[in-house]
DNA sequence: ATTCTTTAGTTAATAGATTTAACTAAGTGG
DNA sequence: CCACTTAGTTAAATCTATTAACTAAAGAAT
């Protein structure tokens, strides 16, 4: 499964410098206020070594400096954080139904976001309209004078695994486009890394990466909206986002989840997104692309339809969810997509059964911990964002 | 998703040059016959450092060189091999009906195996048992002068991702068992890494580590035994085995492809392990688990009864097959374990639902290859002393 | 046959990264 | 006030890979 930011396997001295510089900045980003002698003990090299990258590191923004830290009877240490004040990222999401933008700190946290309902119609006119939103955010004066890391874009659909080309959006009717490449021309001043990824692996790299406390050892990310995905995020210093030999990984809503069931648009027959999907629900209920779903849902009330519909959406969810964990056992699984919006008659069923349905393979060990991201508009971009400042963390 | 053999995140100089020796070597695994040019070329080190490097696994005999080879116009290269004279490799695999010990070269070949057909009791007899079919191999003059790198142990139920202990092995009854610990004291002699791992894991980093020619990109290995499991490998120089945070990674057995199917003894219904699992498969045709199922099922004959319980077996693994290629994408699949044996009846149906059920995601893209083994006794031992070999090799 | 060109591989000097060891800095506790 | 502990810095030492120049060995051209 090839991975945007493992290291690679060999290397001169120069690597193994960015290979420790990016793992004390890794160090901080796990532990912040974490002091050298911290650092230095967490990461195995000596205290000669950590001082000498992290004096570099400050001067160059990436770190600054913060309280000291008591220690029981003897020097206390100087916490130190990254710095959110000299840089930034920039995270673009083509969705289905709008186009977003954000800007954000080291740590994660957004500054700046913007969002249009349009939905993308080409790609040379998806980034021109991009194009414009970035140019605004980056001429904002809380950014204007900080130093882009670069721009990560997420599109919905399989991203080739060994260049920036989205392989198909069937909900756009996108196929084989290096999107990259038709945004470049529109924003030639941009410098820095420049990423394209597949929406739902982003999303996980972005929850994984900007983990608020000590990251989980493993993260799966579901994101349920107009189609169903799903991404995995795992290691330490380097998050390793696998795609698989086609970029196919976590394309789970082609998954067998009920045999001889309904019809998919893929010519199968039972694929879990015939049950839990933006187009299912509206092909069950007979709603129009046109209208909102959200709203057209909302205005039916408490229909026994809408409900029935809803739980066996959410028990769907709830069998991918099992499904996933005897997979890829991650240690955290987050849930996401606009799907979430339609409240706890879809979320409720699907925590449910996925409850219900734990076996016991390992007696007593403690569940699986679940994140429900009720509004994941931003989650996406933020999770390119957050992979512009790995990639750009091994050249700090 | 914690991995046996991923490099550490940072290190020291000593570390850069267990890096590059262990590239080094992978390459020649990966390449045989390559010249130190190869070499350089590939890894992107100098010739002076490949050189170099070579220069002591050839004394320390992990490589030989072989024939020249020809270049055009330029002085041709030496030829380098991973040499198969001076080690081996030790892997044991606990099976559920029986003990299964090989000794191998560092390329993978086979030098000596044995068989035992007993079905494993307590953890302390199989160490025994195990103990005295791994010194009679010790003592073979084959591989008597050679030195002994380690020894991997593979069992049949999920390890602890971060310690070698089998969590559960619900087919043997044992439960939190540190197997390496127990058969310590019967093996006092036997130097080199000690290494405890999953049979379906084993076996995937077998068949990528030793592949024949170039490994793919990834694999899957699925083990249809007595239960049904998988491993998934990936990698270049470190293959990546990821084991989730309970060790519960491929545990596919009970992922649910049938809701509110037959009853499983894990509690749910529907699990994979009910349609495709030695168990099921006994449980259906009324055979007893003191009965061999292979002898059973051929007294049979050309049963109805027979054949439609395993097309519907074989149609479950095709269906796990499907959500294995849409969830993990690997480069390739491979089909091992004892249920291989039942023929034709099986794994016909099994590839032909997968194929009669690829959908259009990528339209176009090659199919993924998917090798059959059909008799897999020793191929979870010969992974084992696979893994063996990569912990060595970043030593060597 | 000789020379030129190309590619393979080795060697000595150089550059660069981390470590070691000694040091300074800054707290607590008796 | 002094002993003790922990944090962090500095200069010398160590070790690794690279650079650049070299030798080695083949084919092609003259």
């Amino acid at each position: 499964m090839v991975s945007t930011f493992a290291p690679q396997a060999a290397g001169d001295l120069n690597f193994l410098k960015k290979l420790n510089r990016s793992s004390i900045l890794g160090t901080v980003r796990r532990y912040p206020g974490a002091t050298r002698a911290d650092i230095a003990a967490r990461t195995q090299l000596t205290k000669a070594t950590v001082g000498g990258v992290v004096q570099a590191l400050l001067e160059r923004g990436w770190l600054r400096e913060g309280e000291l830290q008591p220690r029981g009877g003897g020097r206390p240490g100087r916490a130190l954080y990254l710095d959110d004040a000299h840089h930034v990222l920039l995270g673009a999401d083509i969705g289905v139904r709008g186009l977003r933008v954000v800007a954000c700190t080291l740590g994660g946290e957004v500054l700046l976001q913007r969002y249009v309902t349009e939905a993308p119609t080409t790609p040379e006119e998806t980034a021109t309209r991009l194009a414009e939103m970035l140019r605004v955010l980056r001429g904002d004066p809380v950014i204007a004078d900080r130093h882009c890391l670069g721009l990560g874009v997420t599109v919905p659909g399989p991203v080739a695994p060994d260049q920036p080309i989205l392989r198909l959006a069937p909900n756009l009717g996108w196929i084989d486009v290096a999107f990259l490449e038709v945004l470049r021309p529109h924003l030639p001043d941009l410098d820095g890394a420049w990423l394209l990824d597949n929406e739902a692996n982003a999303a996980a790299f972005g929850e994984f990466y900007f983990h608020d406390g000590i990251p989980p050892e493993s993260i799966v990310y579901i994101s349920a909206g107009s189609g169903i995905g799903s991404g995995l995020v795992t290691g330490d210093n380097y998050p390793l986002v696998p795609r698989g030999i086609q970029g196919l990984v976590g394309e789970i809503g082609h998954t067998i989840v009920q045999p001889g069931g309904l019809y998919c648009h893929c010519g199968n027959r039972g694929c879990a997104e015939t049950l839990v999907s933006g187009w299912a629900i509206r092909a069950a209920l007979g709603i129009a692309d046109t209208e909102n779903l959200e709203a057209a849902i909302a205005a039916r009330g408490d229909d026994a339809d809408v409900n029935a519909v809803l739980r066996r959406a959410g028990e769907a969810l709830g069998t991918l969810m099992l499904n996933l964990h005897h997979t890829l056992n991650p240690a955290m699984l987050v849930l996401g997509g606009s799907l979430m919006h339609l409240g706890e008659r879809l979320i409720e069923p699907a925590l449910a059964y996925f409850e219900a349905h734990q076996n016991d393979l390992l007696r007593g060990t403690q569940r699986v911990p679940i994140k429900v991201i009720h509004d994941s508009t931003f989650t996406a971009a933020r999770g390119a964002a957050a992979q512009v400042m790995a990639k750009a963390a091994l050249e700090a």
